[in-house]
DNA sequence: CGGCATCCTTTCTGATACTG
DNA sequence: CAGTATCAGAAAGGATGCCG
């Protein structure tokens, strides 16, 4: 589920900030096309680990957040984190 | 360093069992051809996750293990598999 | 704004045959 | 036994233009 060079850069992301928006989380994650962004997205979100919100409104605005099951990744990505300080620091 | 297809099994694999020789591995991953085998630990190699001892016999005689850089990472591991268990039960 | 469709390039993976 | 070399197919990723 996790791999694809994007899907740990969005749910750190996600984790970090719990709801963003496409444009903010295409922003926050300089180099990542368009189309990685939404094909990792319907990825996760079909692996039940976002939710995808679709306000309906125009322009639009369609909203992301770590879904319950996808907080159960939780400690897997505090452990990631904490690896790569350890790492850093030796 | 865990993007590939057969990264993960092969930690797994090594944090199950602290010393596996080359054809164990092949063995215990079923699916996995020689090459991708030799690439992914000469990776992980590369990567101080794992270490490689080579006894220099005849037949030849190698065995792979979590390197303390790897051992690191077992915190990872852990979590990870905690995660598998809670998705297979819901 | 968010997403699709298309085209193109790169990377990854597997099968097979071969070496010391 | 462990590893290498080669080839071919599959998959992933990026750039661009277009749509509602």
């Amino acid at each position: 589920m996790i791999q694809g060079r994007w899907k740990l850069p969005i749910l750190f992301r996600l984790y970090a900030d719990p709801s963003m928006r496409t444009l903010q989380l295409k922003r926050d994650l300089p180099g990542i096309s368009q189309k990685m962004l939404t094909a990792h997205l319907r990825e996760l979100a079909n692996d039940g680990l976002i939710d995808r919100v679709d306000y309906g409104e125009r322009p639009r605005r369609v909203e992301y957040h770590l879904s319950e099951g996808g907080r159960a990744l939780l400690p897997v990505l505090i452990a990631m984190r904490q690896f790569s300080v350890e790492r850093m620091s030796s």
